[in-house]
DNA sequence: CTGAAAGCGCTAACAA
DNA sequence: TTGTTAGCGCTTTCAG
């Protein structure tokens, strides 16, 4: 069935010898389904119109040779791998910070999931990687979390004409496909108002000594704010990525000559961080100091007093970003913006009410209530 | 310099062609810098003995066409990919529970340290992954999270020739090729003598209703430590993956007739909602309920009171299960086992010491001694 | 509707 | 030493 010595040289009697022993190769299924490797092809992707019943023996006998197609082969040829990147950032040789873990979990895992749904996988990338493990992955689009201004693995990638979505709005004039990202400045300011409206009369701010957005723009919200109505701004900043610096700063911010009556936090142990810090100058929460972190952390809603957090929505962002990727990936036009903000959720606990809901309390050992 | 008209036939007028438009193949850089392609591979690879003018010349050039070499057709050509799979088991449609965040977190952190170091990056892929998923990504081999009995995914990993280890020694006969594991049942023995020697009498668990090993051994060695010390085993069960299911099995367990006056909780959120259930009860940590739960979370240190845990060394783990991997795909013969076990660590607080570092405790609501 | 053949971009034998 | 060539396993025009 096959002309054999047409005008080919070399291929002359070895008929079907898959290239690695063990696994089946596309021809061998052709082979022992008596069809050519064109068909087996067509009949797996289900491509061409072929008889259903060519289809389903394909199907069969690929089965029964545990056939499985070759992933690189496949990419060589398509130019399309199926790999996402997961860039995180990184301090020191470490993949994102500690202060990170619960938004980042919860990003990464939306995220995996999302490209899951969507045939893909996701390859995490530390943005500081050294330069052949980027070069040796076939990629076909990457998620960014936080880029910064600059940023030379970016330029690089957008380079190669691959697609970039951004966690975070870029810096600068960062050339990305598509960016997600919440209104940071909106929501601080929406907390300091709720804080304000639950009697706080001097709000303090723990914040972040890094550069990045998210610090930057929370930061600036944060003095508008104090500026608007006349609080000279209280705040204490300190390396986010250092663990034990937190408690140290939160202890200060306490400390001080001027101490707030109400504090946010940024970071997420900054909540824990500012209660013990609350405990040993004897103040009580909510009763002398009302208390908000930013955080993802479930265990501040069993802490006491539970604390007030603002969630930032990490599930809601790993799914967009990884969407909006797939679709420029996929080429799918979108006819809004490439540009998405997810909104933030306060999720208020007793920390941040100076009344708090329960009616029935023993008299604590505060005998004043009010 | 190039011997043209030779005996080619069809390659004769399109010299220098690249696949994709922007991007330079090795033919553009081997025209560009005079030599042949095999110059080029070699020269960027490190390979033959060229002579280090050429060498550099061919790397310049390469830089200067921003050359970037096709993953996927190395891939195709050595049958090496540089990637490792992260299998994690799911819970429901998303990957790893929340109660397993943590440790997660920073076992993978550590795993792609790990991996990044000697060139390799991490792929993340559910254990419920799409069939399609798997088959299209091609993997040097594949850490395995806590896989269950005849896990289907390493069985058919292992068919097909790749290495696979797992964290979490296999439950049957799973065939992977090294694994890594704390010992759980020396680690919750010595624990429950840890919380005996501060003055136990009834020592609770806490523990998920799942069979996974980690909590079967746990379980068990607690059972086994009751008989031996003759005391009636006190537990509650819950399903770990529901976050609020804990908070509920933590305030039964302290609520039975037979109150523990300690307790051990096998996940990471149980100790707030231990101490929260506690508060419930108007019950004092320590003095009347001494508690230890098994968490890579540092909130712990900074609750009211500090609450004891157990770490199972995350980071060890995850690094100690790349270099395995990495070991196995590139052939590398181990003396030692293939078994490692990793030691775990308790960090006492004071949750679990009857008498706290400080001297002014007022007597217990509980006055006998004995 | 099916099959043969041409590569995708690279590396590793071999030939010069 | 450097260059030529044959594929890695697959998809995909293009003939039949």
């Amino acid at each position: 069935m096959t002309a054999a010595g047409k005008h080919q040289v070399s291929r002359t009697e070895t008929p079907r010898r898959s290239g690695r022993p063990g696994r089946a190769g596309i021809r061998d299924v052709a082979a022992a389904a008596g069809v050519s490797i064109t068909t087996v092809s067509d009949a797996l992707n289900g491509k061409g119109r072929l008889p259903d019943a060519t289809r389903s023996h394909v199907r069969e006998v690929a089965e029964r040779l545990g056939y499985r197609p070759s992933a690189a082969a496949r990419t060589l040829r398509t130019g399309k791998s199926g790999l996402i990147g997961l860039t995180v950032t990184t301090y020191g040789d470490e993949p994102f910070t500690f202060t990170e873990f619960a938004y980042f979990a919860e990003m990464a895992r939306a995220a995996t999931s999302a490209a899951l749904a969507r045939g893909y996988a996701l390859v995490i990338l530390p943005a500081t990687s050294r330069h052949d493990v980027w070069s040796n992955v076939a990629l076909d689009g990457t998620v960014v979390i936080d880029p910064s201004d600059q940023d030379p693995v970016v330029t690089e990638l957008v380079r190669q004409g691959l697609p970039v979505v951004s966690d975070g709005r870029p810096a600068g004039a960062l050339p990305v496909t598509a960016w997600v990202d919440n209104d940071h400045r909106a929501a601080v300011l929406d907390l300091l108002d709720h804080l304000a409206a639950a009697g706080a009369r001097r709000i303090g701010l723990l914040t972040g000594t890094t550069t990045d957005t998210y610090t930057r723009l929370s930061t600036t919200a944060y003095l508008h704010w104090c500026e608007r109505v006349g609080q000279d701004p209280v705040y204490e900043s300190y390396p986010a990525h250092d663990p034990c610096a937190g408690a140290v700063a939160a202890d200060r911010l306490l400390a001080r000559p001027d101490r707030p009556d109400a504090v946010y936090g940024l970071f997420d142990p900054n909540g824990t961080d500012l209660l013990a810090a609350a405990r040993r100058y004897g103040l009580r929460v909510p009763e002398d100091l009302l208390l908000v972190c930013c955080s993802e952390s479930t265990v501040y809603a069993a802490t006491e007093p539970p604390i007030t957090t603002l969630s930032l929505k990490p599930r809601h962002i790993g799914t967009a970003v990884v969407q909006l990727l797939i679709d420029a990936i996929e080429g799918v036009e979108h006819d809004g913006p490439v540009e998405q903000v997810i909104p933030t959720e306060l999720i208020v606990r007793t920390s941040s009410q100076r009344r708090p809901p329960r009616t029935t309390v023993s008299a604590p050992r505060s005998p004043s209530r009010d």
